[in-house]
DNA sequence: CATAACGGGCGC
DNA sequence: ATAGGCGCCCGTTATG
């Protein structure tokens, strides 16, 4: 019938046609004519594609192209019978048949291939051989199957051991479904004494969460030996940034097939997102688990060849980072206590104020909105426009801080605006959301901390990868308002302590300036002496609040000063000191100017970089490599700075520029997060002899302590030794530290202060 | 409806 | 000419 009424309207005279409907008729026309394949593909590599999607992509296009994997006819044509077009979308549909069918493939050749020294451990008898065999082996593989990332509330379903010396790999199931299996007290029973004993190296890769799910159960592992992921930090930092060749991630997946020439399935490609390990059938799993941990064995051999040929690294690594693995577990163990009283009756405070100011907002900017739906105040692509309408001044960005503040006291609007946004942010990031993250088995709260979770060295925090629990957060951020959220358990109290000025006397030591050398020597504090100098008021009225806090002045100082250091430029830098680019200049010219050793190293670490591609932290204990140092420069001719034709030269030199910045930054930011690790070490190992005390958190250049109520003065000194002792910057630059007490975090009380208080009582 | 990019903002 | 370093996370927007 189509058909017939088609030929029928042919026969009709055309009638005049208006140009929209004729344009209608020419995208139909078109559309049937099929796309070629080949033409969808190169608008689909043509698009802006994830790294994940870009691979399931061209995943699909090489099975397609062998002729391995067909369109769906169904999804050839569209409801009108029309020739459809191959999109990304039908790709990625694709992705997940191919993934499927050989998802079957690979698991029946991984089970059928299954090496000869790969072994499913069942039976008691075959247990004690495995015993036996262990007591012949300075040092194995190790890793456990769970339920999930909570190391607090998951289980193991089994584990795998690599013996090197009877060449020897094994997964023994404890928990999985459906079949014949040891118990887990009775093989975690019987590996104790094995996993307790410190004489037989253990390698793993990621230690940490095994240590910790172990001892969830209540076992020990000792002797850690290696961590395969912690390692790899060190040997090549930059590994998951694939534009500098890496392998993309950390994952010993990821790592195997680009070290070892080993490709290896992802648990999630072979099992699926959210299957349970304990569910997968015993010879699938004896042969993914085993091969876990000979790659792991084969990668440690490989990092350790390359590790040894810079031997400070291996002695860094050996004497610091692992250590280090047991300091984490019990750090994040120990977790938080939150004031949930406190936090609902502040969250409750921030709500009401941020209702009636969003409702004064919206009522003010409505009029300047264009648009059917109301005014989403936290939209900055809605509100630029309004604003910007509402002052009469064209706003080019939202930026609370650059943008809006200067303006706070000419509009009141955006006064309101500022304050509404920091609610927002205080509620929705910290006050309301903590809450939510407690733990359901501990009932406390734990943040992870990665010891290598930064390219410098620093710690990051945050949540697990894997974690879907959603309970993780990061503590390292947490503003001043929410801090007292946290508090000691009952009957402790929280002992800070940091380092002074930690970075600029890392500066003062790396670079053997005197004058700033000296200043530590006699004890001067370094940012309020330039605050004093620059804006020209008396030392004690810039350096500390009566309060005991920083002064705006000298906080101010502090930030310029570091970030001057690192190379920001002087139109940024006038910026932040609300002066002219004039002023500023002056400023970094006279600072630098009486500092010409301090300035030569400065060049220096700029020559080094440009000739090495990588510079070192202190002791060379760490690298940062940084390889766009050594680019050629591209030349802009003068007058032509503005020209886009140079766009990319531009981006190429802006890629140099920021190499050369990164260089002195992370030669003072990484050795100073060395000096922050050893001193954990070293705190660690004396909260260990004391009953009731626990490393509590730390923040990159500080130190909290949970201590018993009846903690004293000289456990107080003792603390000051740790914090000025540990690491020392070569005897050239001393340490400092302030120590206070709290009751909640942040608001603390100066050590002095709080005996002096209690003597009174 | 999921994922990723983006703008913005908190810490040291 | 460009315009401090190192992180993590939120809400919005673009995308298919």
């Amino acid at each position: 019938m189509e058909g017939l009424r088609l030929n029928l309207n042919a026969l009709k005279p055309a009638a005049p046609k208006s140009d929209a409907v004729e344009a209608t008729a020419k995208r139909k026309a078109k559309a049937k004519t099929a796309e070629p394949i080949e033409e969808s593909w190169r608008k689909i590599f043509a698009m802006k594609l994830s790294d994940a999607d870009r691979k399931r992509v061209t995943e699909v296009k090489a099975a397609m192209d062998a002729g391995k994997l067909a369109r769906d006819p169904a999804d050839c044509v569209n409801k009108a019978g029309n020739p459809k077009a191959f999109s990304k979308a039908e790709a990625l549909r694709l992705w997940k048949t191919l993934q499927e069918a050989q998802r079957e493939e690979t698991l029946r050749q991984m089970v059928e291939n299954t090496p000869n020294n790969y072994e499913l451990i069942t039976t008691e008898e075959r247990f004690q051989a495995l015993i036996d065999a262990l007591n012949n082996e300075e040092i194995i593989a190790v890793d456990t199957e769970t339920t999930g990332v909570d190391v607090y509330t998951d289980v193991i379903v089994g584990l795998s051991l690599t013996l090197p010396n009877a060449d020897w790999h094994v997964y023994i199931p404890v928990e999985h479904v459906d079949c014949e299996q040891l118990s887990r007290a009775y093989v975690l029973e019987g590996l104790a004494p094995v996993f307790n004993d410190e004489s037989i190296g253990k390698v793993l890769h990621n230690a940490i969460f095994d240590i910790a799910m172990l001892r969830r159960h209540g076992f020990d592992l000792k002797g850690v030996a290696w961590d395969t992921m912690t390692a790899m930090h060190l040997l090549n930092e930059n590994e998951s940034d694939r534009a500098l060749g890496g392998a993309g991630s950390f994952k010993l997946k990821d790592l195997a097939p680009k070290y070892l020439k080993t490709p290896a399935d992802t648990f999630d490609a072979l099992f699926g997102r959210n299957a349970q390990f304990k569910e997968v059938p015993l010879d699938i799993a004896l042969v993914y688990a085993a091969k876990d941990t000979e790659l792991t064995w084969k990668l440690y051999e490989f990092q350790r060849y390359h590790m040894a040929k810079i031997p400070t690294i291996l002695d860094y690594y050996q004497t610091v980072e692992i250590p280090l693995l047991y300091v984490i577990v019990d750090l994040e163990a120990n977790g938080y206590i939150l004031d949930l009283d406190f936090a609902k009756e502040y969250g409750e405070k921030l709500h009401k104020r941020a209702e009636e100011l969003r409702k004064e907002l919206v009522a003010e900017l409505t009029p300047f909105h264009e648009g059917d739906e109301p005014i989403n105040l936290n939209s900055t692509h809605q509100m630029r426009p309004a604003l910007s309408k509402a002052i009469g001044k064209d706003l080019s960005n939202m930026d609370a801080k650059k943008t809006l503040k200067p303006l706070k006291d000419d509009y009141e609007i955006i006064a309101k605006l500022l304050e509404y946004k920091n609610i927002v942010k205080l509620s929705g990031t910290y006050i309301d959301t903590l809450p939510t993250k407690q733990n359901p088995t501990t009932e406390r709260w734990h943040s992870r901390f990665n010891p290598m979770g930064t390219v410098t060295g620093r710690f990051s925090s945050g949540k697990d990868e894997e974690d879907k629990t959603q309970q993780g957060f990061n503590v390292q951020n947490q503003p001043p308002e929410a801090r007292p959220m946290f508090g000691p358990p009952p009957g402790k109290l929280l002992v800070g302590a940091d380092f002074k000025a930690q970075e600029i006397r890392c500066v003062a030591y790396l670079s053997g300036e005197p004058v700033l050398i000296n200043a530590f020597l006699e004890e001067r504090d370094p940012y309020a002496t330039m605050a004093s100098n620059f804006y020209k008021r008396p030392h004690e009225e810039v350096y500390k609040n009566a309060d005991g806090s920083d002064t705006k002045e000298r906080k101010k100082m502090k930030v310029a000063w570091l970030a001057t250091l690192y190379g920001m430029s002087d139109y940024s830098l006038a910026d932040m000191l609300g002066v002219g680019k004039k002023e500023a200049t002056e400023f970094k010219e006279e600072l630098f100017g009486s500092m010409p050793k301090l300035s030569a190293w400065l060049k220096e670490n700029e020559e080094f970089v440009r000739k090495n591609g990588y510079v070192w932290a202190d002791l060379n204990a760490r690298k940062r490599r940084l390889p766009d140092a050594k680019l050629p420069r591209k030349n802009i001719p003068y007058g032509k700075w503005n020209d886009p034709k140079y766009d990319d030269a531009r981006k190429h030199n802006s890629r140099i520029n920021r190499a050369l910045r990164q260089a002195t930054n992370a030669r003072v930011q990484g050795s100073s997060s060395i000096q922050t690790k050893v001193t954990m070490i070293k705190a660690h190992e004396y909260c260990a002899n004391k009953p009731g005390w626990a490393l509590w958190s730390t923040v990159h250049d500080e130190l909290i302590f949970e201590v018993p109520e009846d903690f004293t003065w000289e456990e107080a000194q003792e603390i000051r030794d740790i914090m000025l002792n540990s690491y020392r910057w070569g005897d050239v630059v001393p340490n400092g530290t302030d120590i206070e007490v709290m009751r909640k975090w942040g608001e603390g009380v100066p050590v002095e202060e709080w005996f002096k208080n209690k003597e009174a009582v």
